[in-house]
DNA sequence: AGTTTCATCACCCAATCATGTGATATTACC
DNA sequence: GGTAATATCACATGATTGGGTGATGAAACT
């Protein structure tokens, strides 16, 4: 692979620590430091004039912080790998990192040679993460819940089949004919699961029901 | 930390492969290996015997693959930390491997240290996996769409308010309430959000709330 | 000063929904 | 053979909702 430098741009309020970054990648072949800031307030500009491929990215800064410097650049700039980079492992952060388009998420104290293989992985289309931040991730996933906490509402087959075209916005009609059943009987059906989820209209039902992963 | 090595059981069709895990595994501190089997055929009784801490599961076996295997663990001990370990890299088997509740995902030319590693991830609540599948899992976050293709019904502020009662469950009459506005004001602004959504029920209004951002 | 947006309120009418009560047929289980 | 669970349907009544039309005042912007 005859692959030019890794263009790199770091968000860093600590000098110590934005020091240490640009040692480190000014000494390791195939990383190019191309800029260092203490925070977001001109990342805009930064990001438009200096096209890095990777933006490094500390979360607490004063004045304008990692999550709102991430979100300008996925605006601006949707094909930089950005990668949070923070003491904290805590999960609203992580949350809305990955929400709003980090391919990354490495704590400070990662060794410098992990921080490397993270930056190329980054740079590669990986993503890269501790595994316990990859647990946290996983944990977001809606569809591990629909397995792991099942719903233990007990719905019969064909109560779950009504709650899921509530769900999709159907009215008492229209579920009456795609099931090809009376409008009494769905009324029926639907009682029983209103009885079951402990609900007493179609907005709390489908709102339970979408937030429990019933369907 | 005083603990006991990490039980693991080996669920692969290679001999070789078998053979090396053992040698592996029996060579390192910490990691015993309590079972090591062809295929996912008796994995039932085989869990609930040795209650192992974690297992590495091939994917691609005969007779009974992996993702079985895998569904059946977590049916029956869900608290077993599986992690999948196979030569591909295809979204489907990912996607389903995670679905299926599946903490890690690794190749098979991890090398040893880092197998080993993982193992001990897993086993400590972490979710080992390449950085590459874990782009792939973030792909997978529907959230992630939340910022791309975003969403903006410009709903005032008044609107988003009661939206988000509606979500919540409250009928016209309680929204009125809670806002100190009369029930007819509740339906006028109700009317705007559905325009605004193009939908033409509370139902409808609160799956589209939930799904796609606002609340 | 004129226009637009927003939040507020009112009235009407038809459609839909929530709830109760009760009935029948099928299946499965003891 | 009896019981329980499920799915089906019916009727009734009152409450809630959806859509239409229109009005007023305040704020914001031109």
């Amino acid at each position: 692979m005859t692959q030019t430098s890794i263009k790199i741009v770091v968000y860093e309020d600590n000098p110590d620590l934005r020091e240490s970054l640009s040692v480190l990648l000014a000494g390791s072949i195939g990383f190019e430091l191309i800029g260092a800031f203490v925070n977001c307030e001109q990342v805009a500009k930064q990001i438009v004039e200096l096209k890095p491929d990777v933006v490094l990215m500390d979360i607490d800064m004063p004045v304008a912080n990692g999550l709102k410097g991430l979100k300008i650049i996925k605006q601006l700039a949707p094909q930089v790998n950005v990668v949070m980079f923070t003491v904290f492992e805590d999960n609203e952060n992580i949350f809305e990192a990955i929400c709003s388009g980090a391919v990354g998420y490495l704590l400070k104290r990662t060794p410098p040679v992990k921080l490397l293989e993270a930056i190329q992985d980054a740079n590669n289309g990986g993503a890269p993460m501790t595994s316990s931040i990859a647990r946290k991730v996983l944990q977001m996933l809606p569809i591990q819940q629909k397995v792991t906490e099942n719903n233990d509402y007990k719905l019969t087959e064909r109560e779950s089949e009504i709650l899921n075209l509530l769900v999709k916005g159907n009215s008492y009609k229209m579920i009456a004919d795609k099931c090809s059943i009376s409008i009494d009987t769905v009324r029926s059906h639907i009682k029983k699961i209103y009885d079951k989820l402990h609900v007493h209209s179609q907005t709390e039902a489908v709102a339970k029901a979408i937030h429990e992963r019933i369907v």
